[in-house]
RNA sequence: GGGUCGUUAGCUCAGUUGGCAGAGCAUCGGAUUUUUAAUCCGGUGGCCGCAGGUUCGAAUCCUGCACGACCCA
């Protein structure tokens, strides 16, 4: 009958499939034209009732409960539920039709609407039209669908079962929108950059290696657009920005997927405070917009999001934990604090063990939103050598609940000390850049204005707004290990 | 990479000391003209994640593997 590869509990609904397609009726039907919607139907409920005015509306059909001559189906749009009441006294023959329609099926219906006795809005099905036959049974009605390995792999089970899902991206979509109203509002302009790149940088963190077969070279997906957006203000442009998606070749967990999206903006002739300030009233904006207060709350944590934010300095912070300067010590001593707080440094370079001090004794335990800033340069190849502190860079992170949300700088712009800086990751880093960008450096020397930059994970920032505890559940498709067809 | 936990019907989950594989929902048949987790009666449905091992006998104990979740690196 089929080249489907079906499952023995299809076979009911494949039986029925064929008595339709005997019937003459086309189980796939082309396009249906509504005249309402649910929410509409529930707007105009008064007008529509008293005048009898016959609605067509469509959905899929989610539950159904049979009385014999009768039957109650819900159904189910983008928005909301409707109830359909269907009554063989109206529909004659046609009623017995419903015999071979299922859950998960998509109907159109043409009917006029009332209301049952226990006051629910309801259409009253004059007439009734297949619009697509579902094969495979919904989760289930009353528990839905759990098991989150199946939730992550077919998500379309996730958002028809789980209701709040569905929320919780649509107020995704809304956030990253209302971020670009916002940019937009204060005059930036919205570019594209490549996203293969045949050199990459921007950031510490391994590539996706891949080959271009025309051009026979190899390539890599970016990793960061921050050299190619700073390109941008060399060319004249004064704010811009781009909501990006990068690719980092790392593990996954709670908070790392390793397709990501960043927003990130620069602004000519801003410094690092300016962008404070910026991201301030950027997240304030978010919070207003998107929660009936202004608090938070993820985890077992509360916490209000009112302008100014805290400030914590960087190298203070620690002192504060450590009691001593991590810049005015030998590494031996640093290596002596990484053992006593059980950090493993052995394969670390000097500034990767000291920022590891700082994620576990200061940056954790940083819940209200805070601008952790003043970096050690060493850690910091593209931002600004401090303006009162040659150790030092002018460099802030915005910490939310103990999770870092952004990375921001005054933007290095001398190419002599880029070329250096580069130089010194290279030998130095464990991962990240292999091979100096020599044009992103020419463009430097053509001039570049002091600038201001910023970078936004989006997934995590989304995470934080929203209490969602896992990056899996603010990104529709997750990444996941393939599936094994068997054991072997 | 390491540790802990999980994987049983389409879905949500039980499964006792190692002794016939279970429930609810879904599905199928019957009853039912205002139900809404409809209700009532009766059925169908299993690679117990995969592969080995121990045992008279394994969903259960042991080993390995796969996938997932959490924690750690």
């Amino acid at each position: 009958m089929c080249d489907l590869v079906y499952h023995s509990k299809m076979e009911e609904r494949l039986k029925k499939l064929q008595k339709l397609k005997e019937l003459g009726i086309n189980p796939y039907h082309h396009r249906f034209d509504r005249s309402h919607n649910f929410k509409e139907i529930r707007a105009g409920f008064d007008t529509l009732s008293q005048t009898e005015k016959k609605v067509s509306t469509c959905g899929r059909i989610i539950t159904v409960r049979g009385h014999g001559k009768t039957l109650f189906a819900t159904l189910s749009d983008e928005f909301e539920r409707m109830q359909l009441y269907f009554r063989k006294d109206r529909l004659a023959d046609k009623f017995d039709l419903f015999q071979y329609f299922d859950s998960g099926d998509f109907i159109g219906v043409e009917g006029t609407v009332f209301r049952t006795k226990t006051g629910e809005i309801t259409v009253l099905v004059d007439d009734y039209v297949l619009l697509s036959k579902a094969l495979r049974p919904l989760p289930e009605k009353w528990h839905g669908l759990k098991d989150v390995e199946i939730r992550y792999r077919q998500r379309y089970l996730d958002l028809i079962a789980n209701t709040d899902v569905r929320e919780t991206f649509k107020k995704r979509t809304q956030i990253i929108s209302l971020m670009r109203n916002f940019l937009d509002k204060h005059d930036f302009m919205e570019v594209e950059t490549p996203v293969l790149q045949s050199i990459y940088g921007g950031a510490a963190a391994n590539p996706f290696k891949t080959y271009y077969s025309a051009l026979e070279q190899d390539m890599f997906l970016r990793i960061a657009d921050e050299l190619y957006l700073k390109r941008l203000i060399v060319g004249g442009f004064e704010k811009v920005y781009e909501v990006c998606r990068d690719f980092r070749n790392e593990g996954v967990d709670r908070m790392h997927n390793p397709e990501f999206t960043m927003l990130e903006l620069y602004q000519a002739y801003a410094d690092y405070n300016d962008i404070m300030e910026l991201v301030e009233q950027l997240i304030e904006f978010l919070v207003g917009e998107t929660r009936s207060e202004m608090k938070l709350n993820f985890l077992d944590k509360e916490s209000e999001f009112r302008r100014p934010f805290r400030r914590v300095k960087y190298i203070e912070s620690l002192k504060e934990k450590l009691g001593l300067d991590v810049l005015n010590v030998e590494e031996s001593e640093i290596d002596k604090q990484c053992e006593r707080h059980g950090i493993d440094h052995k394969k670390l370079f000097i500034g990767s063990k000291i920022d590891k001090l700082f994620s576990e004794l200061v940056q954790r335990e940083l819940i209200e939103p805070t601008f952790v800033i003043d970096y050690p340069k060493i850690i910091s190849p593209l931002a600004k050598t401090h303006r009162n502190d040659e150790r030092l860079v002018e460099r802030f992170e915005l910490i939310m609940f103990g999770v870092e949300i952004a990375n921001a700088f005054s933007e290095l712009n001398d190419p002599a000390e880029q070329r250096k800086r580069f130089e010194n990751q290279i030998a130095h880093r464990e991962e990240g850049i292999r091979k100096i960008d020599e044009d992103f450096i020419q463009a430097l020397e053509y001039g570049m204005p002091p600038t201001g930059g910023i970078g936004i994970g989006i997934d995590r920032l989304c995470m934080v707004l929203l209490n969602q505890p896992s990056i899996r559940d603010v990104i529709l498709f997750p990444q996941l290990r393939n599936e094994t067809t068997d054991g072997t």
